[in-house]
Order: C-alpha cells, then structure tokens, then sequence
DNA sequence: GCATGCGAGTTTCCTAGTCAACATACAATG
DNA sequence: CATTGTATGTTGACTAGGAAACTCGCATGC
C-alpha cells in the first residue's frame, strides 16, 4: 500500500471533467453564432419557462452568486434579450423577463442544445444514454444539486 | 413539433455540466488546505509521472493553452513545487519538473482525490461506478480527448 | 413616527483562464 | 554562412466568475 499515488485517470471525477468540458466548450463554440454564451443560455431557457423570476432566486437556480447574476444580466439588458421589470435599474423587488427577440432565441438554442447532444452521446445506445443520466441524476440528488421548484 | 424548446434538463450537457462542476468545486475546498488549485493538483501529478516535461507538451496534455501554462508555471514556482530546468528564465527547450516538497505532497493530494471521489460516487454500486467510468471513456476516446502519451 | 435591521442588488477587487502579439532559440535552406 | 522560417515561451488585453463590502428599500418593533 501508499505506493504509487492514484492515478488522475483513476477517479471519475477527472473523466467526468474531461468529457463535460468538451461538451460544453462545443456547445459554446454552437451558440456563439447566436451571439450567446452557455451561461446566458441557461439564463434565457431559465426565464422562458418561468415568465418572471427575482435575480437572486434566479442565482439559487443557477447556482452561481447574485453577483455574477447581476453582471450576466446586464449584459443580457445590452443585447436587448432580456428586461428587468420595476423599472429604474435600483429597483428592489425586480423582476428579470425575456424580450420577444429573445422569446424566439430561446427555440433555436434549444435546437443547438439538442445538436450538441447528439454529437456527444449519439454513439451510445439509448440505454446507455438511459443508464448515464440516471446516474448522474442521481448523485446530483444526493447532493441537493437539483434547483428547487421554489420560487 | 417544434413546440416547446427542449428543457434544460433533457440533456445529459446539463448534467454532466452541474456533477462535473459540484465534484470539482468539492474538490478545489479539499485541496485548498494543501495550499494548491485543481489545475495545480492536475499539473503537479502529470509531472510526478513523466519526471521531465516541456510546457508546450504538458498545455497539449492538460488541454489547456501555452500562455495558461506559463502562468501556472510562475505560481508553481512561486510555491517551490515546480523547478524550470535549461534555468535562466528565457530558456527554450525548457523543462519542468517537481521538486522535492511538490513530490511529497503529490501523495497527499491524491488521497484527497480518492477522498472525493469516495465521497461523490461512494453512493453507486461497484458496477455503476464501472458502467459510468466506460461510458466516459468511450466518449472520451471517440473525440480524442486523451491526452496522447506522445512526449 | 422613528429607528433598527435585514435582505436584495450592485460594485470592487481578485483570480484564472483565453487569445493574440511578441521575442527568440533553433533548423533548414540558399 | 546568412537568411528565413517555425515552433516555443512570455506577455498584455480581455472575459467570466467568486467573495465581500456597500447601498438601499422595506418591514418590524418600540
């Protein structure tokens, strides 16, 4: 024992990491024709489901910090995607909503999404894919990584 | 068709994305007591392995840019854990490599390595665990994300 | 009615990457 | 040899995000 320290390839959080950069680093490289980063994508899918949502409950659902929520939104106010309701930019008890531009964004990312997918996980079977994301959803469950349907 | 867009969650992408993230978040806290980064973990362990590196060799393996490298490089050497050899700083065919603290402490962190994959996947059954690992792997290898043992 | 506090959004500073321009050692070619 | 080229390492400008301080609106208690 304690000879030969662990190999990187030996955990699966390394393989983990490796495959889930590529993806999203492809998925980037998609949506950039749309002018979007992967982060404003999940922004924008977020809103489209939701109609209106408080930044910071927002930052909970995306597990990123109401700072960075701040600045994503501001750049997402500049490309005209996204409004903050109530209305002067200090207001308190603000509301972030899609613009109608973005409104018919969102269906062509979502194409892009799907595209991405399919050229990572389209060499595997169907059941593999099934077998994949119950894992993974599972440990996400285990941690608490699910965003929680509350507001 | 072409009703709604495709969720967020339909895709593996996304899930991949939030355990990748949690898993090295976790990690990066765990190593922060040794005093070191994930990509410094990453770096201080291709080393440990090969004894001696060029940078540029070590950016295609770590898949990260030259520029990235050199800077890693100055923190590492900074810490004293990496040593440039060929030595006056503007050397050309440069090498790196650990030095004799970063060898001992390379075991350290690979425990804590085992640590959290312990802690993420311990839940998965020993055959779970397998199934996902080759999962990676296949689609790790279908895009050429391993790094090639090509010096 | 006023103070006190708390929570939300913003801002500032910092870190860690990319990208692209740069300098330069080394090779190949005339 | 000299020149030209090419790959290598570094640097600077920029981006995205985290942490923590700051600012206010709003509720609550006195």
């Amino acid at each position: 024992m304690s000879g030969i320290p662990a190999d990187l390839q030996s955990h699966l959080g390394y393989w983990l990491r490796m495959v889930s950069n590529a993806v999203s680093y492809s998925f980037a490289r998609k949506v950039e024709a749309e002018g979007v980063t992967v982060a404003e994508w999940v922004f924008l899918r977020m809103l489209y489901d939701v109609e209106a949502i408080s930044p910071s409950a927002l930052a909970a659902r995306m597990g990123m910090t109401r700072g960075a929520i701040s600045k994503l939104g501001d750049r997402l106010v500049a490309k005209e995607l996204v409004l903050r309701s109530g209305d002067g930019a200090g207001g308190r008890g603000q509301r972030l909503l899609l613009s109608t531009s973005a409104r018919s964004l969102v269906p062509r990312l979502a194409a892009l999404a799907d595209a991405n997918d399919a050229d990572f996980f389209g060499s595997l079977s169907a059941a593999e894919r099934g077998a994949m994301e119950q894992l993974l959803r599972k440990i996400a469950r285990d941690r608490s990584l699910n965003q929680p349907p509350t507001e």
